[in-house]
DNA sequence: ACCTGAACACCGTTCAAGT
DNA sequence: ACCTGAACACCGTTCAAGT
């Protein structure tokens, strides 16, 4: 890449940085632009979709969040404990984007998302911590990785809607526990 | 109202319903005017706002729900059964209009939404069976009429996501039982 | 190589002009 | 009273033309 277009490149990534968490994650790509002093052709050029320009500023924080899981996992707390905290984490970092969770909800399933990838490593680090407290016997055993990346998603999309948000604390207390109600009533439960 | 206005209006909230439940919440206003061979000014006139249009649209839904809280009040069925029940109709309903859990989480906080008077109607309804359930100690004691409401959105959300809906059913069974977990096990994690 | 203005097809809002 | 086309300010996409 040619120096000027590494100069723009971090100037664009600057930029939209502040806007996304100021305005959310809607702001549109032509305000970007303005802001940066730059044309939206050019913005769109380094990144093409939404979604890269996403992938480029959160791959610290997906990283940070991958690199916490295993650390979490290699240390001698209490599995289930080691589990709530990565998920709080999880859920923490996502309230500095508002109204990224629907647009990892659906980098998911969407193998061309730019952010695929970062999302999936995100719920295999999950589904690490899951398991080893389900081997503890402290999580229900009737859960997946898929299941806990949906539960994370939905209390980060509570603590996206203004009118909801002041439950999630206090929900995300309840859903905690209902993952490590342990395999006894799950039992019961589903069947 | 003029004769002619009525049958318009009439006319527009057909062509409105089968649109949306094709296309979801955000098809364009233009699309509902244009299928229904109208301009889109005249469409605005009669719903000057989304919300509007689906107020109208809803209504039916909205008071059925709220009847059906009203029936299950009264069965001799264990007030947990009468709970869940209620928002699993709750949930299954939203199904059919894709993305309408995000209009509603804003109109129960915006007085100044069409849809408000519906969604505080709706989180009374389940407010009451909550409390039922409580009284005769089979739900948490630590949940109010917002919580259940925030639920019911969260788990309403899910199958709006194409990718998570397939763990949708069996999330909604862990928040059940979350919720009917009992005072027992909430007493020991709020405190 | 990299940048950019401009044309394009969309959106919801607003209003003057028609019947 | 009720309807409507048109102008408006937006959006993301695309590309020919510039440096």
């Amino acid at each position: 890449m040619r120096a000027d277009a590494r100069k723009n490149r971090d100037h664009l990534l600057a930029v939209a940085g502040t806007a996304l968490t100021e305005q959310g994650i809607d702001v549109s790509m032509r305000d970007i632009a303005r802001r940066a002093d730059v044309g939206l052709a050019t913005l769109l050029r380094h990144f093409p979709t939404r979604e890269a320009l996403l992938e480029a500023l959160l791959r610290t924080n997906f990283d940070e969040l991958t690199a916490r899981a295993g650390e979490l996992a290699e240390t001698s707390s209490p599995p289930e404990d080691a589990l709530v905290s990565w998920v709080r984490d999880c859920v923490a970092w996502t309230t500095e984007y508002r109204g990224v969770t629907v647009l990892m909800a659906a980098a998911i399933a969407d193998i061309d998302s730019a952010l695929h990838a970062s999302c999936v490593t995100l719920r295999a680090a999950g589904a690490r911590l899951l398991t080893r407290a389900q081997a503890a016997g402290t999580a229900r055993s009737d859960l997946d990785g898929d299941d806990l990346f949906a539960l994370v998603a939905m209390l980060a999309w509570l603590g996206d809607q203004p009118a909801l948000a002041p439950r999630a604390d206090h929900l995300f207390d309840v859903i905690a526990n209902a993952i490590l109600t342990g395999t006894g009533s799950a039992d019961t439960e589903t069947r």
